[in-house]
DNA sequence: CTGTATCCGTCACGATACTG
DNA sequence: CAGTATCGTGACGGATACAG
């Protein structure tokens, strides 16, 4: 009650911001896309997952990872070989969060011709207000 | 099959992402979220808008504003009086995609203290590494 | 009241080189 | 193969001043 600056102030409103930007950053749905395409229980090595997600560099796939990692969205197992390899898996967390996402996505796929409409009413209705 | 260098190559999926970004990025949801508390119908005006958003900048307001109206999310209403007063409102396009987006949210709320735990025991797993 | 134009700091992202 | 360290760039967001 002292007083609320602004909805962010409030921990609960900050982290579902924070969700949000995560599932809108450039590579974490890519990322979970690809480990959920994966059949149930198996693993996806380091390159492997590189090479599927195109694109990445091996800085962002680390650190979308590690991020994914902390948040418990990921899996990642250490084999102690030569040369060593390591296996990133979706965990529960993580094929749940897919769900929404997915969602979302189907969304924008379905829409996305009405959108394109919009912009170019829009974009035409600027053009000819000359 | 010529080549292709990278997923987002595809213009569908470069538009999904395109959403994904705009739905993570630090004002559309809240301003959304604001626009849909109102009754059906009834716009609300520039600066009471920003008043409910809280936080937000003059530029942001208005650059969000103006994407959402582009995408056809939002419809902007001029009435020339004097002082001018503009009213904004979400459209069928907009309310439509405050469900799949809610549907994120209430994900994130309902995983909030799993996700909490997770992160502790990461950051604890680091700590004790040592 | 409702915008637009400008300047500036920050940080996400990418490329590269290096290590175990 | 997997990961870290370092550096550069550019987009994004915020503050401010100005205009209709």
């Amino acid at each position: 009650m002292t007083d609320t600056p602004h909805p962010h102030a409030d921990p609960d409103c900050r982290a579902v911001s924070e969700l949000l930007s995560r599932v809108g950053d450039k590579w974490t749905v890519l990322i979970v896309k690809a480990l959920e395409a994966k059949p149930r229980g198996r693993g996806c090595r380091f390159n492997e997952l590189k090479r599927e997600v195109g694109g990445i560099s091996q800085q962002m796939l680390t650190r979308t990872l590690r991020t994914l990692e902390r948040d418990g969205m990921v899996a990642r197992t250490v084999h102690h070989t030569v040369p060593p390899s390591v296996e990133y898996a979706l965990t529960d967390l993580g094929h749940s969060l897919a769900v929404p996402v997915m969602a979302l996505a189907d969304w924008t796929f379905a829409h996305l011709p009405q959108i394109h409409a919009n912009r170019a009413a829009y974009d035409g209705a600027l053009g000819e207000a000359a």
